[in-house]
Formats: C-alpha cells, sequence, structure tokens
DNA sequence: CCGCATCCTCATGGATACTG
DNA sequence: CAGTATCCATGAGGATGCGG
C-alpha cells in the first residue's frame, strides 16, 4: 500500500492518506482525545509497533495529526489537527453504514466501551429531541456511558452522577445492536425502561416533536 | 490486507468490507451506474486484472454489490445492491474532505470527467438555492458537465440542451479547485461570469436567502 | 474480443526481539 | 515507555494464458 492511487479524484486523493490499513482507526482513537503512543496501541489490538510508528509519522507529515509534549514535557502525545478532526464525518457516515455488520453481535470481535462514543454520536447526532433535555446511560459490562443532550446534538461521556432518564433498552433501535450486542445479554448489567415502556426510548430518539412523560426516577438498577 | 480487525466497532466492521485498497474506488466507479468488467478496468488505472475479479467477488460475497446479466444476456453487468448504493453518503464525505488534496490540481495524475458526478454533488449537495431552479455548466476539456437544481439538491449530468444560467468560473468556489484545475486553464473551453460579475455564481451557491438576478441569456461561449 | 485465472516478483503487513 | 530492527508471511502489480 502507500502508493498512489494517481487519481485527480477526491476520493482516491482522500485514500492515499487515509487509506492504508490502520490508518482510519488511528483517527478514530485521536477523535476520543489526544493519545500516548501506548494508548494508541492499546486500542489498536494487533497493530504492531513498527506499523504504528510508520503511520503516525505519516499521517504527521500529510497534516492529519501532531506530535505534541505531554504535560510532563518530556513525553510524546498526538492529537489531530483541525484538518484531521474533519475526519469524523466521513468516519461517522462510515459508522452509520456499518450497522447491519453490527445486528449479529461480537462474535468474538474485543469490545472497547470508549468507542461508543463514537458510535452514539454517529448514530445519534441531529437526532435529539428539541428543546428537551434528556440523559441516557448506557450499561455495558460493568461500564457505564452517558448520553446528556444538548442543542447541537449529544454528549457522550462518563456518567456525572445525574439521574438518569432512562438506560437503553435492548429493544430499542440500532444503538441496541450496538450497546446490548456488544457484550452477551448476561453482561449488560442494567436494562432499565421508562416507566415500564419499552418503546418509550424509541419515542424519544424517533419522534422528537412527540413528547412523553420524562422518568422522575429512572435510575440504574 | 483483507484480515479483519477483530473489533466490535462500527468503523472497524466497515473497513473489514471497504477498507481493502480499491473497494472504495469500485464503489465510487459503481454509484455512476452499473458497469461491466472492462468499463471498471478502465476507470481503475493500475488495478491488476487478478485484483479486479477478487475484489468483485469479495463485494459481492459482502453483499455491497450484485452480478446482473447483460442486456445481450450472456455477458454480465455489476451493480451496487441498496446497502452498497448507501456508500454514497461516507463517499461524498470523504471527498469533502479531500478538498485540501485538490487544490493543488491533478500534478500529473489520471484526471476522468465522470468524477465530477460525484464530485460536484458532494461538495453542492445541500447548498443549492431553495425555491429557484439554476442551470450551471462545468466545461473541462471539452466535456461539459451540467448541475441543474432540484428540490433535493443536485442533478449532475450531462447537457440536455437547456439554455445555462452560467458556466462555472475559476474564481468560484471549491468547485473550480475541482473543474478548472481538473485540467490547465488553456483547456477550459468556457469561463463565462454572469452578467460579467464572478462572484455572483458564489452568492448563487453560497447564498440561498439572497436572490440574485438570473442571467437571461446565460449562454456558453 | 471480454472476463477472468495463473505465475512470478517485489513491496507491505505481521510478529517478535531489541535498544535508547 | 516509545519506538527501531529483523525476519517471515501475505498481498499488490504486471505479464501472460486460456476458455467462451
Amino acid at each position: 500500500m502507500s502508493r498512489d492511487y494517481g487519481q485527480y479524484c477526491g476520493l482516491a486523493r482522500a485514500l492515499d492518506v487515509v487509506g492504508d490499513r490502520w490508518n482510519l482507526l488511528i483517527v478514530r482513537q485521536l477523535l476520543l482525545g489526544p493519545a500516548r503512543y501506548r494508548e494508541l496501541r492499546d486500542g489498536l489490538a494487533g497493530i504492531a509497533t513498527n506499523l504504528l510508528a510508520g503511520r503516525l509519522r505519516d499521517l504527521e507529515t500529510a497534516g492529519v495529526l501532531e506530535r505534541r509534549l505531554a504535560d510532563d514535557g518530556n513525553s510524546v502525545t498526538y492529537a489531530l489537527t483541525p484538518w484531521g478532526t474533519q475526519l469524523r464525518e466521513p468516519i461517522y457516515a462510515l459508522v452509520r453504514w456499518s450497522t447491519p455488520l453490527m445486528i449479529p453481535g461480537p462474535q468474538g470481535d474485543q469490545f472497547r466501551t470508549e468507542w461508543l462514543r463514537l458510535a452514539l454520536p454517529a448514530l445519534f447526532a441531529d437526532r435529539a429531541p428539541a428543546g428537551r433535555s434528556v440523559t441516557v446511560g448506557v450499561a455495558v459490562g460493568g461500564e457505564m456511558v452517558q448520553l446528556q443532550t444538548n442543542e447541537s446534538g449529544i454528549d457522550v461521556g462518563p456518567p456525572d452522577g445525574r439521574t438518569l432518564d432512562a438506560v437503553l433498552h435492548t429493544e430499542a433501535p440500532v444503538a441496541l445492536g450496538l450497546a446490548a450486542g456488544a457484550l452477551s445479554l448476561d453482561d449488560v448489567i442494567a436494562l432499565v425502561e421508562i416507566d415500564g415502556d419499552p418503546s418509550a426510548l424509541r419515542m424519544i430518539f424517533d419522534a422528537p416533536t412527540a413528547s412523553p412523560e420524562r422518568s422522575p426516577r429512572g435510575q440504574l438498577l
């Protein structure tokens, strides 16, 4: 690889830069925030160390990412450039396209909760209910991810202690192919329905104009 | 390549299917319409014949494309499945991301006018002026591509003989990094400004609320 | 001719050991 | 810890062959 396609076409030139194996996954990791070499290696199980080092050099040369001095002053941190950050949209689009591939579940593949911080906004961006604030938790394998709606979409991060309106239920739309499928059902530690109605969550995400009752005490199990 | 990443992540699974070299370029060609083996080969200069055959098999197995019997009944035509067609969005997003890479011009790379039928909608979709009908021509290397606004965006195709409102000018926004940069300026056969004002075209695309005068007789040179 | 399959060579990726 | 060096396996590129 790494050989150019030699075509004056936007797609071909984009792939000249990020089309090599591992490259987009490296960008994925950095979209979650700047990272050290070791953190990248952990999030990219199976990558050879020489490959990772080479790819980081390539992507730096291309202007997708940059090396920064970490806080301690002598170690290096990798971070996306503004242009590199703009890969968020193509990556989100690929994540949306991949949903049929996610339905069957992990089937032995590695899973990291942090990836939900990419997948869930990709699936639900622009689908947040207008004018209402909703906080939803996704509980997977003992770890909790919290979705908080805002004006422009959905923030995803660790739980901040506020009361949840709901925890994602397996019968909910696509996210659950993701969240519940991520691990076996037994691993999903909390399956809470909003006021006992599994369709309520779907309403929250799919019908922004509708106004279902907010659960006043939606709690984690 | 072709080895799975082994990650339960939408991006990784998407790349398991379309991440191999050439795959997205094959999809690009098929987004322009169903094609024969030979046509694909022509649009993918440099691909080895066995590779193309192998990739087509892979993508068929994955459900991205399908073989169809051509009109003559005994030759084969390749066409995207509905799911494969949905790769349009990720590809458009990558095309938009690539604009900085297109600005320097072709620099010896191959260019095919048909690629504009992908690039221009990618760049201008959802930017068509609301409520007005605009027909613009892009003239490159003796070939004319016509953009016709409609309700949902922009149609791109061969000229249909109707009067053009304008022909894309080199100083216009991104499209001209593309259209004029695609070949040397000498090859661009028509550079027409709307009523002599090079900024008018930019207004058409960038300011849908504005209402510049339509050129009553915008013509090709 | 078109639509591939085979064969060969070389660049690239993968795994692991090693080093500043 | 953050890479580099090394070696082997695999995939890409190119030429050619072959059946329909």
